[in-house]
DNA sequence: CTGAAAGCGCTAACAG
DNA sequence: CTGTTAGCGCTTTCAG
C-alpha cells in the first residue's frame, strides 16, 4: 500500500500538503493541487483509515448489536441500519449475541476498546447495566425495540407503542365478535412483551370480558413450545375462537398446530400475529398481523445515532435523549375473521 | 481512556515493559510483572486496538458481503460467519449490497482502505472482477455459494454441489411417479441456478422424460413473479403434477398460488423447495426441500478465511485455494408425495 | 531483564 | 501558500 509520504515524494511536496489537498483544508495553490491529485491518481493512493482514526479519535464505524439472526425481524432492522449508515459514510460492525448474556457483555467490552463511534442495540438482557452504562461513559447509544420503562428520558429509544398496538389488535378481534381470545405471550422479562400483554388485558377489560388465565399461553422453551400450548388450549371445554400471537414466529407455530389438529383458519379459529415479517404474507392462509416498521426502526435509530455522534463531536457532550415512537399498521389478511 | 503510558507511570516502569507483560513477549521479572498487572487493574486499562492495528497491519476484522438481508439464507450464513469470527477474536463488518452492483463495488473499494484482513463474499454480480481481483491484490477471500465455474482452483469457495443436489431432488420426484415436473428457476446469471437447472434437465433426460420448456418457470421481476407463472403453468392442458422450486422463497410463492387456485398440496400437486430456511417447516403443508447447510457454509468459509489470514501472516503469501463442497440433505416433509 | 527511541500513516499547529 | 515538527497509542529493535 502506498502511503501519503510516497505521494508527497512523487508530487514533489510535503505530506501535509497532500493531506490538505485531500481533505480540502486550508489554502493550497491550484498548480500544486493538480500535481498532488495527479500523483494520487498515478499511485492509486488510498488514505489509511486506521491512521486517520487513531489521530481523530473517530472511526466512522458503529456497532449493531442484535440478539438473534434467526428471528427475521432483526435482519430487517439490520437492513435499515446498514442502509442509513452506508449512505452517511459509516461502516457497521455486526454483533450477534444469540440471546447469550455473556456474549453480549463480552462484545460491549470489546467494542469499547475498539474504534466504535456508537451503538445501536437490541439488547437480549432485560436490565443490561453494562449497556445502559454506555451513555454515561460518553458513547452515543440508541436502543431499538427492546428497552425498559426506566430508560425513557434517560436513553435514546426507537420503538412502537406496544401497549396500544396490542390493545388495538385485540379490540379488532373483539369487534369481529370474538370473546374467547387466547394470547401467545412472549418472555416476560422483555418489557415490550409485558406491554403487549397489558394491552391484551386492557382491551379485554374495556370490553367487559374477564381475563381467563387459561387462555394465556406462556412460552417455556423457544417458540416451539406453542405447539404443545396450542393443542392444550384447544382441548379446553371452552376453547378460544381466536389466538393473538405476540410475534409472527409464534403465530406460525400456532397455525401449524391448528392445521395439524384439523382446525380451519379462520373458519374455526382466527390467528393474529405481530411483526409482519416478510413471510407472513406467504403462509396459508396469509397471516393478519400488526405491522411493525422494522426497516424504518433500524433506519431511524441509525439516523439518531449519527446525530448523536456529530453533536458530541461539536459540543463535547451527548444531546438530550429522544424517544421515537413509530406507528404500527394492523394488516388484515385472511387468518382472521 | 487511559493509555499504556499512564499504566507505565503508575507501575513505575516503561511503556515497553507494560507492552511486554500484556503480550507475553520476552522475559519480564515476575515482581515487575505483578506491578504492571496491578496498575492495569487499577486503571481499568484497555489497549487501543486501533493503534495496535496500525502497527501490526492487522485489524482482526473481516468483511462479510451479502447481497440481501431479505432472503433468509443470508442471515443464517451470517450467523455462522459471526460465530466463528467471534470465537477466533475477529470482528465482522456487515456489508449488505441489496443486490446493487454499484454498492458492492463501492464497498469493496472502501473496505480495501479500511485495513480489512479478509473477505467472505456472496457476490451479487455474476462476474464481479473487482472481487476476483482481491486475491491478486493479496487479500484473503472466500466466495460462498455464489461463484463462477472459472473460479474453481483460482479462488477459495464454499458451496454445495448444486447440480447433484438438483439432480437428486428431481430424481426423487420422478421416483415418486411424477412425469410432468415444473421448475421454478432462478436468475440465470447466477451459476448455481444454472447448475440447478442443469441437474433438473439431466435427471429428466436420464429418466427418458423429454424436457418441456413450458414447464420451466423463469423469474421475471422478483420471486412474486412465480405467482403469475404458477397460475399460467397450471392452466396448461397438461399441467405439472409437481413443482421443483430452485429456492424456498420461490416455493412459498408457488404454494400460495396453488392454494389460491384451490389446488391441494400434495394431493393435486407436489412442491419441492431448495434451501431449508427455518420457515419451511412451518408453512402448510410443511415444505419438502433440499437442505443446504447454511450456517455451516458461513462457518466453514470463515474458518478457511482465518486460515488464509494466519497463513499469509506467516508465509507472506496466500495458501493455495481450496474448494469446500458441503453435503445437502433431501428433507421430505408433507408437500410432496 | 528493562528502558530509550524509532516508527506505523496521518493530521494539525506553527512557522516561515 | 507550504514545509517542519510533534504526536495519536502501541510495538519492537537495540542498547545497556
Amino acid at each position: 500500500m502506498t502511503n501519503i509520504k510516497e505521494v508527497a515524494r512523487q508530487a514533489g511536496v510535503s505530506a501535509s500538503t497532500v493531506s490538505r489537498v485531500l481533505n480540502a483544508k486550508g489554502y493550497v495553490n491550484e498548480a500544486t493541487r493538480q500535481k498532488v491529485l495527479q500523483a494520487v491518481q498515478q499511485t492509486g493512493y488510498r488514505p489509511n483509515v486506521l491512521a486517520k482514526s487513531l489521530k481523530s479519535g473517530r472511526s466512522n464505524t458503529i456497532c449493531l448489536m442484535v440478539p438473534s439472526m434467526q428471528n427475521p425481524i432483526f435482519p430487517e432492522m439490520a437492513r435499515g441500519v446498514e442502509d442509513v449508515a452506508r449512505r452517511s459514510g459509516f461502516t457497521v460492525v455486526l454483533c450477534n449475541t444469540n440471546e447469550d448474556d455473556t456474549v453480549e457483555k463480552a462484545y460491549i467490552d470489546k467494542m469499547k476498546t475498539q474504534w466504535i463511534d456508537g451503538f445501536v442495540v437490541c439488547s437480549s438482557m432485560g436490565r443490561a447495566d453494562h449497556i445502559r452504562a454506555l451513555r454515561g461513559e460518553g458513547f452515543p447509544l440508541v436502543l431499538v425495540n427492546r428497552f425498559e420503562e426506566r430508560d425513557v428520558n434517560r436513553l435514546d429509544i426507537v420503538a412502537v407503542d406496544n401497549f396500544k398496538a396490542a390493545y388495538d389488535a385485540v379490540q379488532y378481534l373483539i369487534g369481529a365478535g370474538h370473546r374467547r381470545i387466547a394470547l401467545a405471550s412472549g418472555r416476560e422479562e422483555l418489557y415490550f412483551y409485558r406491554e403487549r400483554f397489558r394491552g391484551y388485558c386492557r382491551a379485554l377489560e374495556d370490553a367487559g370480558i374477564p381475563l381467563d388465565d387459561a387462555l394465556v399461553l406462556r412460552e417455556t422453551s423457544g417458540v416451539e413450545s406453542f405447539d404443545r400450548l396450542t393443542r392444550e388450549v384447544m382441548a379446553l371445554p371452552d376453547p378460544p375462537t381466536a389466538v393473538f400471537a405476540a410475534s409472527d414466529p409464534k403465530a406460525f407455530v400456532v397455525m401449524h398446530a391448528l392445521h395439524d389438529m384439523g382446525l380451519r383458519i379462520p373458519a374455526d379459529v382466527s390467528v393474529l400475529g405481530f411483526d409482519n415479517v416478510s413471510l407472513s404474507s406467504m403462509v396459508e392462509p396469509p397471516l393478519s398481523t400488526v405491522a411493525q416498521p422494522l426497516y424504518e426502526m433500524g433506519a431511524v435509530a441509525t439516523k439518531n445515532l449519527i446525530h448523536q455522534i456529530r453533536y458530541k463531536e461539536q459540543n463535547g457532550q451527548l444531546p438530550p435523549p429522544v424517544h421515537s415512537v413509530l406507528g404500527v399498521d394492523l394488516i388484515v389478511r385472511r387468518s382472521t375473521r
